[in-house]
DNA sequence: TTATCTGCAAAGCCTTTGCGCAGAT
DNA sequence: ATCTGCGCAAAGGCTTTGCAGATAA
């Protein structure tokens, strides 16, 4: 498929979305939303920064933080990272898995040998060296649900 | 197994792996390690800190910290959250999951369809919502492995 | 005795927040 | 015209760092 064609795509639907959302299309949102979109780096929020001063030089960061929170809030832009808001520890140095509630953050851990034995078909890139391999399962967990 | 028994185990090995290491064994870093050893709720530093303060109640939040970096770098425990440091993003809000380098946290998208299809045995703890499953193949990109 | 570690306090990120003006609907 | 969003700057968390005294080897 044509990565300019599915770009634009993804930048109609964008739009589309914000209308239904009641969200303002902004330049900014756009422009944002664009260098998102336009990578498979999952960038940070400094490096979107950085990428849209590019077309906007009076860009803020500020501006980038808020609406990255805003996309983040509408399900139009994921976190890679679920337990980057604090640094989470574990003294089980053996291979298992994990199980996390998304609202509460509380990680739960799930044997090895309860879950399908992973495999990846697809050769690594170039030289990546494969060392071990985490399953996070994410849901919510009973208490958060209770609480709506 | 006896848990107290295997808490005394532990024990007794981390203090022979400080001494291999060079490690000062300091009554700190015994009651660091033993609050880390005696749970499976992946504390926060903050958290093992409050538990720690229960036993020793001069100890600074920095000796925490210091120590938990120090266990580690010397590979006596780890981060459940391997990208905690910063915020990822990722537009791709279809299923994937990812590779990532432990070194340099560059992120590569892996499609769903090139791992085996992930399953838990386990039933989950009761009233659990499973929603997704995210799988991160961790390792060393080849610039990293190069730059030794 | 010597090197390492601890506690304290300050500094450094990363991220959020408040406010007045500007821009979108 | 009204409401929302933007830029700026300050404030807020979490984590690291520097230093002088204390502790382990």
């Amino acid at each position: 498929m044509d990565v300019e064609h599915s770009l634009q795509q993804r930048m109609d639907l964008f739009r589309q979305r914000c209308l239904e959302l009641g969200l303002a299309c902004t330049h900014q949102r756009m422009v944002i939303y664009k260098a998102l979109a336009s990578t498979t780096a999952h960038p940070t929020p400094e490096a979107i920064y950085e990428q849209v001063k590019r077309e906007i030089p009076a860009i803020s960061l500020g501006t980038v933080y808020k609406n990255i929170r805003t996309f983040t809030d509408a399900g139009l832009l994921r976190e890679v990272s679920v337990l980057h808001d604090s640094l989470r520890l574990d003294a089980n140095l053996g291979d298992h898995h994990h199980l996390v509630c998304v609202r509460c953050k509380a990680i739960f851990d799930v044997p090895e040998t309860e879950v399908t034995p992973v495999q990846l078909r697809e050769p690594l890139p170039d030289g990546f060296r494969l060392e071990r391999c985490s399953v996070l399962f994410l849901g919510v967990c009973a208490q958060c649900a209770a609480a709506q």
